[in-house]
DNA sequence: TCTGGGGTCCTAGGACCC
DNA sequence: TCTGGGGTCCTAGGACCC
């Protein structure tokens, strides 16, 4: 058996745990740049604020009904995101932790009968421990715990838990569940499934298995099996180091000063890198591609990119750094406002596995220590207590017009409590 | 005016091999 | 006129997830 942990609008319940004054009304957490919706409180859900939502189209909406708007706290969602995983793993088995705010838990070896209780025992406990509200789904695969899950948001009388194990149960659930709104099925099958007249997850587990193989690939016959209770996704016990690892983002403003992006691109490539070494990977190429506003189509458009490659895979933050720079200045164009750009670090393998060049030009040993050091002091004092040169120390501006204190990760950052 | 960021996997087609 | 068979690797694009 499969559980799924998964927390209620997640962000959102990061933020009222340490501002209880948002509890009882609509709040919305928005991306990176205040650019959109991405988590919505159940009554920001009710007065019909999508997911995704760009910020001034909600606006209306949130003006209307005094919606309470934040922005995103990485700092403090990911170390809310470390606690309840933390106590998760004391209560099961084994957790995989899928995203940010979902685990998959390992059930096996728990007697049936007792699925239930444990389910709304987690729940409560999670609860308590970080007070975050999560809904546990259990089920003999994970696209069936998965939907189990989304059943506890919608029946309170559940207690947070819901275990769907005999056949004539989960039959009742998928006949009036949403094909839409299945683990798989996106945006291109959803509607494919429902112009086909397949509207529910009952008549997609009928539907012929050969024509689910040629109309949605092995991937749609995967979830078609696991929604007849056949598990073709296993349990991950070790998460598999990433093969690809990036660091974009947008800008307040269109930027065309090449120093500016400069900056951005070495601190882009710094957070890769810090990324990659946390893995213990190196890379054999990096990526730096520039963007301008694309939903400005009245001015001059770009999308340019350039990839480069370090003599021997590397892992240092100065060595990418370089490559990164040299990449930069060879698909800047003077004359267009650059909106976005990015870093994306590809050719990973493990560090252990370095093939080292005869003609390698730069001392290893020296540089591995060097990171080490770096990545100490900023463990010890701070993100970026220690930067290159090439970052400087004035990031270039993103909007993030509402963002809450770093109330679990930084002391100094905490309201004045008056005694 | 204002529109996010970070990933994975599959598939088809082309280049290439013998 | 007739024009093989079997395979690998790479890449771009598309699908999906949070």
């Amino acid at each position: 058996m499969y559980g799924l942990a998964d927390c209620n609008n997640f962000f959102v319940s990061c933020e009222r745990v340490f501002a209880p004054r948002l509890e009882g009304i609509p709040v919305v957490v928005l991306s990176n740049n205040d650019g959109c919706v991405i988590s919505r409180s159940n009554e920001a859900k009710a007065i019909g604020i999508r997911m995704g939502q760009p910020l001034f189209q909600a606006s209306p909406l949130i003006r209307r009904h005094g919606v309470q708007v934040l922005s995103s706290n990485y700092a403090l969602y990911s170390d809310m995101s470390h606690r309840v995983m933390t106590t998760l793993r004391s209560l099961v088995p084994a957790a995989e932790v899928y995203s940010i705010d979902e685990a998959f838990l390992d059930l096996s070896g728990i007697p049936t009968g007792e699925l239930s209780a444990l389910g709304r025992r987690i729940a409560s406990t999670v609860r308590r421990h970080t007070g975050i509200p999560v809904s546990i789904g259990t089920a003999p695969s994970k696209t069936l715990a998965k939907i189990a899950s989304k059943l506890c948001k919608q029946y309170p009388k559940l207690h947070d838990s819901c275990l769907m194990y005999r056949p004539e149960d989960i039959a009742k659930v998928l006949r009036t569940f949403p094909v839409q709104d299945i683990w798989g099925i996106g945006r291109r099958h959803g509607p494919m499934l429902r112009g086909a007249g397949i509207l529910t997850a009952g008549q997609f587990v009928q539907a012929r298995e050969e024509w689910i193989r040629h109309r949605m690939g092995v991937a749609g016959l995967r979830t078609w099996k696991e929604l007849r209770g056949e598990p073709c996704i296993g349990f991950e016990h070790t998460p598999p180091a990433k093969q690809q690892i990036c660091t974009s983002r947008s800008f307040a403003a269109e930027a065309t000063d090449p120093d500016d992006l400069r900056r951005a691109v070495a601190l882009f490539t710094a957070q890769c890198a810090e990324k990659l070494r946390r893995q213990g990977s190196v890379c054999s190429e990096v990526q730096v591609f520039i963007a301008t506003n694309r939903h400005r189509p009245e001015l001059p458009q770009q999308y340019a990119n350039r990839i480069l490659s370090p003599p021997t895979p590397t892992d240092s933050t100065l060595e990418l750094t370089v490559l990164a720079e040299r990449a930069l200045r060879s698909i800047f164009t003077p004359g267009f406002g650059y909106k976005k750009a990015g870093v994306i670090l590809s050719g990973i393998g493990p560090r252990a596995a370095v093939q080292t060049s005869l003609f390698d030009p730069s001392d290893r040993g020296r540089q591995t220590r060097l990171m080490k050091a770096l990545d100490q002091v900023n463990g010890r004092f701070g993100r970026h207590t220690l930067v290159t040169a090439a970052q400087g120390f004035d990031p270039v501006k993103t909007n993030r017009n509402h963002v809450s204190p770093n109330y679990t990760t930084s002391w100094d950052e905490l309201p004045e409590i008056k005694v």
